[in-house]
DNA sequence: ATGACTTTCACGGAAAGA
């Protein structure tokens, strides 16, 4: 089974991008973030020519999450929103069970700076997320997947000290990555396979980034340990990174082994 | 040193992203 978590920076402006992917990787679960899209304006129409249901969580504006499942797989028991999530209006998690998997597709809040007060709204997010993750052990397989919005170690960014001081690398948020990982027995699949890499999921759109390969990896799918000893292979296909209006992050690929 | 770009709604420019 292929599965993919991309954060499209709008999902009415990716869909040609999106429609790409789904028809070069044909994957069976994908997990979209900021899809940006109110409900009535979701493209069910194209995703569904295309092969592929959809389960949308939607804030209108900003934020947005979504999963595609590919027929004649279907998705099942789906949730929208983060029990626990102190400002749940956002929309940045959903799930679904596919093939006896239980998926999440979540776009953890940003932060913005160490003091703003979104920072602290996002370590209680991700405080639910650990909470969260821990009762679905209890009850199934499952993926974690999404913009996490933290990058795990030193090596996950371009210029380490370029970050000191920054969200996305601070102990608290790492340490709160941990806990999600440890409630559930979860993996970050793609450090598992490839312990030593440098590969990253999202270069800034300004001052050329991507070229000079100025990037982090904040894109990560965790998966339970189960799952885990079956992995295949994971990769970020950066060609979605390139080309006619791209996202500024790029999708990273899971091959689970579950046949 | 700073900002660089792209999206939203809406029709100018602010907010948000990370």
């Amino acid at each position: 089974m292929l599965f993919v978590t991309w954060n499209v920076n709008s999902l009415r402006a990716r869909l040609p991008r999106v429609l790409e992917l789904l028809g070069e990787h044909q994957p069976d679960v994908v997990a979209l973030q900021e899809t940006k899209c109110s409900a009535e304006n979701l493209p069910i129409a194209e995703l569904d020519e295309a092969g592929y249901a959809v389960v949308h969580h939607s804030a209108g504006q900003w934020a947005g999450v979504a999963l595609l499942v590919r027929r004649p797989l279907e998705p099942e028991a789906p949730l929208l929103g983060l029990p626990g999530d102190p400002v749940p209006s956002e929309a940045r998690w959903c799930e679904a069970t596919v093939a006896g998997v239980r998926f999440v597709s979540t776009y953890v809040p940003n932060g913005r700076t160490l003091d703003n007060p979104e920072f602290p709204r996002k370590l209680a997010f991700l405080e639910a997320a650990a909470k969260r993750a821990a009762a679905i052990r209890l009850e199934a397989e499952m993926v974690i997947a999404g913009d996490l919005n933290i990058a795990p170690e030193d090596v996950d960014v371009h210029d380490p000290l370029a970050y000191v001081g920054s969200t996305h690398v601070s102990a608290p948020e790492r340490e709160a990555l941990a806990a999600i990982t440890e409630g559930g027995q979860l993996v970050d699949a793609f450090r598992h396979l490839h312990p030593d890499e440098q590969q990253f999921t999202w270069w800034d759109y300004r001052a050329g980034n991507f070229h000079k390969n100025l990037g982090m990896r904040i894109d990560l799918a965790l998966v339970s340990s189960g799952l885990a000893q079956g992995l295949l292979a994971c990769g970020i296909d950066r060609d979605f990174r390139k080309g006619f209006k791209p996202s500024d992050h790029a999708p990273l690929l899971v091959w689970l082994g579950l046949g």
